[in-house]
DNA sequence: TTCTCTGCAAATGCTTTGCAGAGGC
DNA sequence: GCCTCTGCAAAGCATTTGCAGAGAA
């Protein structure tokens, strides 16, 4: 990521491992995930600033917030348009790169001006699935 | 809702009351929301009460919770297959009742066994627009 | 030097929990 | 009468905020 570079925005080195972390992942990782992941080089940062790089980010279209899991924001620094499958038992989430064809007809929109869209796959990964069968 | 008739759950005024509240409802309320609704009628009910009923409905395939918006859950008391037009900037839910044809190939499901299925629409509802244009 | 960013700690808001008494069945 | 449900109050988490000092530009 180029950004902060090209704008103005002071290069922080709890920011630069925020972004180091950030790129590329593809584990949707919640606020907390990143602090500790963080929390591993620089022992002494602390959560807000983690929500605070998470705001900058958001607000500039470099990280979406994705209201997959119940209890707590999860986050995607992949801003290109996909879609997710979503593990309900452990919460895994894995990105889904399937353009799909979704005409609404006029009359179903309500007046409403649409802007985005995103799909939802609901099941069992692999690992969740195996653990079911052996239950039974 | 013959539900409770069937099952072995105690029917309890307050019960009735968030039940009358969520038949038929498309507002896709939050937790709160139901708590305000029905202390019109039951000043005297407690949050705690209406979360435990929630829980009970959900547990039972009653009512649907929803992560569409980032401040709280919402529910939905229609259980049947439908998706989701989401306001951005006001939060208001619109039910969209169509069918997409959502094929995923094997190979981009890595395994996961899929159980259901979401779409989510986003965009701004006819007042939320409205406001837009003529701030401009 | 300037002004944003950081870390700390407290506050906030939603949701959950413990518990004793109330009340469906 | 039994046992779940209710209301209250406190606790639990994720997230936000206020503020003084640190540090990037």
């Amino acid at each position: 990521m180029g950004y902060f570079e090209e704008k103005k925005f002071k290069m922080t080195p709890q920011r630069a491992a925020i972004l180091g972390f950030l790129d590329g992942n593809k584990s949707h990782p919640s606020a907390d995930d990143i602090f500790e992941a963080i929390s591993v080089e620089y022992p002494m940062i602390s959560r807000a600033t983690v929500y605070n790089t998470i705001e900058v980010l958001k607000d500039n279209g470099l990280l979406w917030e994705l209201s997959i899991d119940d209890e707590r924001k999860r986050y995607d620094p992949n801003t290109n348009m996909h879609h997710h499958l979503i593990c309900t038992k452990c919460r895994k989430v894995v990105d889904i790169h399937i353009e799909f064809d979704l005409q609404v007809p006029e009359d179903a929109l309500g007046g409403f001006k649409l802007t985005g869209r995103h799909v939802e796959f609901y099941g069992l990964c692999p690992e969740c699935a195996d653990i079911g069968d052996k239950q039974k």
